[in-house]
DNA sequence: TAATTACATTTGTATATACAAATATTGTTA
DNA sequence: TAACAATATTTGTATATACAAATGTAATTA
């Protein structure tokens, strides 16, 4: 189904707003699936993703407003979803000694082993969600999002 | 930046994961801009949703489970989400007579208005955030997005 | 037709999020 | 260097969301 039928709006959108709604739309539908693999571990879409930034760090740490920069959901707490990752022994925190406002976060050992246990299965959940399309297709795909998102 | 750029990944990405976070990540940036709108008119994204679906019902009501059918979030409390429209005096709600397990949703004309004041607002938004790609592009990536969503 | 199942919504409750104000540290300037 | 501004994070509080259980209604079946 397009967009426009998926919605049923008996009013046709403008391309802009077409477009805009659709990538929203399409948003959420690829993330419902995640969803589930995430509550199994007990982890929120948006720990997975300040997981993944922190692995992505590979080894070096990041401060809370780094993590908030390249998150997903630009969550205004990172403080209180840092705290639940704490507690969960999956990252650890200390106070920069350069600079003593900021915070370090680092991933631990931990946190690193149920990354690589949610490897395989978000990489698998990702390929089923694309395979409509050829990988010339993605690139495309990619190559628009990147240009739209272009200032 | 690509993507891969904003996200600071070190390990690049296979294409599905690629696309699947740029999805996820140019969605969440072109929700930014109307969120500041939908305050200003002390409204949230996902009440303004419901108010479009309505709408887009010309006339006919909606029940609970198709407004959460073509929601972007799917909120799994429409009912209290409905209750907010209502005491805005935004939306009116009643029993269906046929089945009374069902409840009915009108958009009322305050609504209608309220509408009507953020059309141009939104749709210039929209045609903003959009302005990097032309037509046949948006037609592209339209059609991708739709491709990529077809079970 | 009584009991059971299915359907549609509501309610309770725990958790998450948004936003503003507060705190703590560092940098700048009069 | 004292006062002020800027930066980084934390905390308070109100609201929103997620999920399960409860409620009320309709359909099915024994």
């Amino acid at each position: 189904m397009n967009i426009e039928e998926v919605i049923q709006n008996r009013n046709p959108l403008t391309p802009a707003s077409k477009t805009i709604v659709n990538i929203m739309f399409t948003s959420r539908r690829v993330e419902e699936g995640a969803l589930v693999v995430f509550k199994e571990h007990d982890l929120t879409h948006q720990q997975y993703n300040v997981l993944r930034i922190l692995r992505g760090q590979q080894g070096k740490p990041a401060n809370l407003s780094t993590i908030q920069e390249r998150m997903i959901d630009k969550s205004s707490n990172t403080t209180r979803l840092i705290d639940k990752l704490i507690k969960k022994e999956l990252v650890k925190r200390q106070v920069c000694e350069k600079n003593r406002r900021k915070i370090e976060v680092f991933i631990t050992s931990k946190g690193m082993d149920l990354l690589k246990t949610l490897d395989p299965i978000i990489e698998n959940l990702n390929k089923e969600l694309v395979n409509n399309l050829s990988n010339k297709e993605l690139e495309t795909l990619n190559n628009l999002l990147d240009k739209l998102r272009k200032e």
